[in-house]
DNA sequence: AGTGAAACGACCGTAGA
DNA sequence: TCTACGGTCGTTTCACT
């Protein structure tokens, strides 16, 4: 959220290969040239553009659920004094997988990951209440997750 | 998050082959199985279970910010009737990348990836207080991204 | 669940349009 | 920025442990 260099407007081919490895990440280059109508060579060049401008990464996800973490929940903070050093002490938290600064009525919004109740109550408690400068939380328990995408601006 | 089987127990050698293509998921499995003492069949045999259990998947992830898309936010939402209904209706809207079903103060969270604040306004106005049983909506807007972990479960 | 070997296919660098 | 091509390395299948 730093990067605030120009848009890098993406054409229709950059866009399907994209898709290709939203589909499955490790497909060949050679299978995407296929179905996008490039040669290998140039879906490979296209790739490796697109990952160094850091526009597109290609990394392995994991479903919490199937971990046995079947507690998720985002907590809204709000905090006194800096938030940037709340935000700081929050990332450092296994449990959080998620932390931004927002405007508005929290300061702040941390996506937990948790195996069940009793490990919420603790991280909430003993790792989030207890940072210096955190003045209220609220909590948000998940109850059903609707839709999750991860690539952004490319539909 | 309806699946609801036995939590799936990684060892440390599944844990270290997701940690590879966490950094890079297009790694070849010859060289994961170099850093993790596995040959390169036994990496791709774990690989593939991994992912057809769904456990784990590899994917493309694009960055918005890259894309031009400068105002990101979290709109919590209070529904009246249905809340499956509505969140139905948001997860069709391309700007909405993530919608969650939630207890507590807000019945539903959306995030939302909009070019600039004209179109996060149009967003609101128009397409998600348009729903109907969407009674009243809650902005926070992004200012910095703190953390984004993609492999819960696995640290 | 793991290894090893041989055939096959993908990947990479370079050259050229 | 793309295609073409050859050398190298990764992947696949299979037999075996």
């Amino acid at each position: 959220m730093a990067a605030r260099s120009r848009p890098i407007a993406l054409d229709d081919v950059s866009k399907a290969i994209i898709e290709q490895l939203q589909e499955d990440g490790r497909r060949s280059y050679a299978e995407i040239g296929k179905a996008v109508g490039l040669s290998e060579a140039a879906v490979r060049q296209r790739v490796q553009k697109l990952t160094e401008s850091g526009v597109m990464q290609v990394v392995a996800v994991t479903d919490p659920m199937q971990l046995g973490f079947y507690r998720q929940a985002m907590v809204g903070i709000r905090v006194t004094g800096d938030s940037t050093v709340v935000a700081e002490r929050l990332a450092e938290i296994p449990a959080v997988d998620y932390v931004v600064l927002t405007a508005g009525s929290f300061d702040l919004l941390a996506e937990v990951v948790c195996e069940n109740d009793d490990d919420l109550i603790e991280l909430l408690n003993r790792r989030i209440r207890s940072i210096e400068g955190v003045q209220a939380t609220e909590t948000f328990v998940y109850l059903k997750l609707q839709k999750q995408l991860y690539n952004w601006g490319t539909r």
